[in-house]
DNA sequence: TGGGCAAACTTGTTTGAACAAGTGCCGATC
DNA sequence: GATCGGCACTTGTTCAAACAAGTTTGCCCA
């Protein structure tokens, strides 16, 4: 039953195959939320892997918020569906079309220019450094939703100008151009729209809007993009949540899903 | 050197006594910021631990985001601060006190009611159950900083009028009454201040508010209370912090994501 | 001097075993 | 009938060993 897989992945390492199965059965409906999942010997047995392996792969799902439990009783699936990814996160593209939303841009400037006393701060390069910086328009299902001012490090910038940046995710395309983009942090505030804000996204000066502040950086702490996005607040929001026991799960929800709490 | 430490707590598991001396070691600046750490076989030697039990103990950091590294290469030293504690990040009064401000509160209201419709759907009661319902004007170094007003489920509620809601954290009195709160849900936007907001926070009507709406519920997922929290936006924000890398392996101590904010 | 290869070192994966500690059930006892 | 063991089962902890895979170092050769 498992000896399929294994054989179409031969290259990624067992406990990672194993913990994608139990997600997909998990999200398939195979094992419903509350209920307890099989015990790790009839796991080991199934999977035809030792225990170490399948605890393994149990703690993955448990850092995902997908099961809990404690000693002496089996796990229990304790959600359905797994927190955000990375890229989900970190890619309004990919976050749009996860919630099953429309994503679109409009490019309003694409300028390689000085950096400002300000920016070279948060990239940390030394002002007057050549950057690039885009401003761009989000939208979701062709309402404007999102204004994006982001200030990217030269040599991950340098590769926009041969990119179409009305075509979609920058971050991808960094990514797929081998800019190594694998930290990101994030402060969440409010502010008020400002001229230029609210004539974009046609609210009203002085509307509060929803703002992250992202700054992307290297696995070896390089900054590679700084962003200031302001959000329409009711068309987007952020969700955390948080348990005694696990890990933080963050994701960014559509306001659609507001109703439902 | 450890053995020591091993005596000391021989209550807790050895692969926990190793990742508290690891956080040690990192939080005194003894291993500095982007430095590497002793390798694994060091560690071993060190601790006088087998491999497993030090990899389970490195799996705990790189999931607190205090080290981070590659195969092959021994892992860095990425933060030298620890993110956020549960209760940190679910008490206004501890996380006030962990970023070295002053808390304080006046209670407006403390009152017994019939659920509203909406109360009574965030709170998972039928309506017209009776609840009990807060409204605190929340202080940093005696500046009104947050306007709070929280809904109670009846058996957490009842425990309120046996407290003093002006001397400090609810969320920490109901827990020593052995009130379950095991689970935080966080759901961050941005309003502006209505009319009752402006008075309370002194500021002008309309300006916009950095809003958080909690629900807080038991591990098997009832909840105990509801609250919607409107900060000033330049007194406070959320900061989050995320990774490519997986956070996987082995993490059930607590910790989160969250840094301060 | 420079390039390239190999050895030494690192972390990642996997197995098997044994014991500790917590939970739940069932039967014996009061 | 209620309560208290104890047994069976579960997860948690720890060890030791071996191989796979990625990185770094340094030496040898061109």
């Amino acid at each position: 039953m498992y000896d399929q897989v294994v054989i179409q992945n031969k290259n990624q390492p067992k406990h990672q195959l194993l913990a994608a199965d139990l997600r997909e059965r998990i999200a398939s409906g195979q094992w419903l939320e509350g209920e307890p999942i099989p015990s790790e010997t009839e796991l080991c047995a199934q999977a035809n892997a030792s225990r170490g392996t399948v605890r393994h792969a149990l703690a993955t799902l448990r850092s995902e918020g997908l099961i809990a439990g404690g000693q002496g009783k089996p796990p229990v699936v304790a959600h359905a569906v797994r927190s955000q990814s990375f890229s989900t996160f970190m890619s309004f593209t990919e976050w749009a079309h996860s919630v099953g939303r429309t994503p679109g841009q409009r490019t309003l400037e694409l300028a390689r220019r000085p950096a400002t006393e300000e920016a070279a701060g948060q990239l940390e390069l030394e002002p007057g450094t050549m950057i690039v910086q885009v401003l761009r328009l989000r939208l979701l299902d062709d309402t404007p939703a999102m204004i994006e001012r982001t200030s990217f490090a030269p040599d991950a910038g340098r590769l926009l100008f041969d990119f179409d940046t009305d075509s979609g995710s920058i971050f991808n395309y960094l990514r797929e151009q081998g800019v190594d983009l694998s930290r990101g942090k994030h402060i969440i505030d409010a502010v008020a729209a400002d001229g230029e804000d609210s004539t974009l996204l046609q609210v009203p000066a002085g509307m509060p809007l929803l703002r992250e502040r992202r700054i992307t950086s290297s696995s070896t702490g390089e900054v590679k993009e700084y962003s200031d996005d302001r959000y329409l607040p009711h068309l987007a929001n952020f969700t955390i949540e948080n348990t005694i026991e696990e890990r933080a799960a963050f994701t960014r929800a559509p306001s659609l899903a507001l109703q439902s709490f």
